[in-house]
DNA sequence: TATCGTTAGTAAAGCGCTTTACATGATGAT
DNA sequence: ATCATCATGTAAAGCGCTTTACTAACGATA
């Protein structure tokens, strides 16, 4: 690999030249620039990106930590912010901490060690304050779609709570009273808001939630399942389901399925996600839809805006609009006429 | 930060001393061990790897290269090659090049810049050789999935042939002999095996395959629909569909609702790859399995052997067993029994 | 002619680490 | 007493780049 030296030396002229002049940093002229151009162009030179960033302390790049790549939702988010990162002239480093708390300390650790300008943190896992610890006062992170407390960095999150009001209302809508829900961990940020908008929605209408009928647990297949076999096994069924994620929805209708039952005819399921899978699943599931690229494209810019120092500063908290994908998943209750 | 000669300092050696302790070159009596670790306990030091690379030549990190991070496929590609290179204390850099050229040479260039010390590369673009010039004769690549001819680096493929004779066997031992192929791009290797295997099974059985109806495309969706289309407009109808992969089949079953015609009762389908979505499709989609796991282990394993120079070398073409999964996707066809 | 301002550069330090080659003092053998 | 040996380190160069501060040469101006 040639270095910046011998394309000095090929050139006639010093290093300092070269450096400067590839970062426009000196006038020269024309007969200079040629024979540097010419230099480079014969050597097949290109810069070494780590000297560039041991002397410069930017890298240039940033880093997209997800808990699970293979998850579609997450793998859509990092499709978004490589789209947006690159247009930006940035890129992205995306590594996936398959649920350990250590690979993420070690993701963050790694942006400390000066490997990247900043972080994008998705997590789904509640902090033991490790992490928030790690983020206090880091002027170059942004969360994503899911918080961590007790770090004030820019957060980036969707309106978990209208979201599952507006599910729970399609529900109740549809002629629904007896209504689950099947959440993620408790304590998670988007488990607590999505479960208030249900009890919202329960209330309004003037509907109990039955002791029971909220499971917490996990945003995977295996939780919907479990938590489905235990609802249908009890006595008094709910005619619907609300599940906080799509995945968990997919438990659901395998759970369902295996009892020998359908979905809508015996019960109406709601997701929340709208990954893309949701309309290819049978029935098609109706689902909240979260605005995947808009929220990449977001946490890319205020993550610039962070590091280059631009005005304006981004705001602390955005929530951004999710939307009821009404599919085939959702039909009025058996024993009950729509009003 | 505090950076290895403030350590040196506070436990009073040398940085020359600190450093050769840390990476094990060096025996120290055990009074100095303590002074330095306690130093570096104190001052939280953290090794600056920026500088370590710059230093040793050696960035402990490969980097993936994938046509596109939000295609499932990939991502859980990408997801069993972290796995596997975590175990071995590489970190991976994934970049998705949206099926950019420009973003593949990227990538390769910047591991040539020493910014990671091998690669790990799938692409779904034919190769005009540009990719080839630049890989030719490094020894730290992996191709994975798909060639790129001309290059001589250790390769993992799948048995793409022997995937579609067993799927097309599949369909023919069910009663089709009135079979058309949905592939990918033309000359792409994985596209010219399977319809290489479409071919032997189908002279094999006698059977015909009529002119257009091999249909050679995208791996995409649209392609798929857009195939099928063609294929149930014209005036003698296939009974069963190959698609070159499940994104095709998908949209094969879109084209077909479209119709308003049914699967399987219409039209039996085959994918390939089964991808998480084929078991949650309607009807679940029967389909030939890639081993992805065992794909991006051996990836991982083959590179790094090659990086640290080990014995045995890798071989230079592995091809991995496929496995038909079948489903509800396929039934005999109409108006013939099965024998 | 002395001064000033430009133009066209350069020397050298530094980013944080590794590594090679060498140094110092204590110990043991002769 | 002397020499070799060992244990315990250290000095200094170098990885490839950036950047600050400086300068030599030249023409224009007062």
């Amino acid at each position: 690999m040639a270095t910046l030296s011998d394309v000095a030396a090929e050139a006639g002229v010093s290093p300092t030249a070269v450096s400067r002049y590839l970062n426009n940093r000196i006038e020269l002229p024309q007969a200079t620039r040629d024979r540097i151009d010419a230099a480079i162009a014969k050597l097949d030179y290109r810069p070494n990106l780590l000297a560039r960033r041991l002397s410069t302390g930017k890298a240039e790049a940033i880093s997209l930590v997800t808990p699970d790549i293979a998850n579609p939702f997450f793998a859509e988010l990092a499709a978004a912010v490589e789209r947006q990162a690159h247009e930006r002239g940035y890129a992205v480093y995306i590594s996936s901490t398959q649920g350990h708390a250590d690979n993420e300390i070690d993701a963050i650790r790694r942006m400390a060690d000066s490997h990247v300008d900043g972080l994008i943190l998705t997590t789904n896992r509640v902090d033991d304050g490790t992490r928030a610890a790690l983020l206090a006062d880091r002027g170059n992170v942004v969360l994503l779609d899911e918080d961590i407390p007790g770090v004030s960095v820019p957060r980036i999150f969707v309106e978990n709570e209208a979201g599952s009001y507006a599910a729970t209302r399609h529900l109740i809508d549809m002629g629904h009273a007896d209504i689950a829900l099947i959440g993620g961990p408790p304590r998670l940020m988007s488990v607590t808001e999505r479960l208030a908008g249900f009890s919202r929605a329960m209330e309004e209408a003037g509907l109990p939630i039955r002791p029971g009928w909220v499971l917490l647990g996990d945003y995977t297949r295996e939780h919907g399942a479990a938590a489905t076999s235990i609802l249908l096994d009890s006595p008094s069924r709910p005619t619907a389901i609300l599940a906080c994620s799509d995945y968990i929805a997919l438990g659901v209708g395998q759970a369902v399925r295996r009892q020998g039952l359908s979905i809508p005819e015996d019960l109406s399921l709601v997701g929340f996600d709208d990954m893309a899978f949701a309309e290819l699943v049978h029935p098609a599931l109706t689902t909240i839809r979260q605005p995947v690229g808009e929220m990449g494209r977001l946490a890319v810019t205020y993550l610039l805006a962070l590091l280059e120092g631009q005005t304006p500063a981004p705001p602390p908290e955005t929530r951004l609009p999710v939307e009821l994908i009404a599919r085939q998943s959702v039909a009025p209750p058996r024993h009950k006429a729509i009003s």
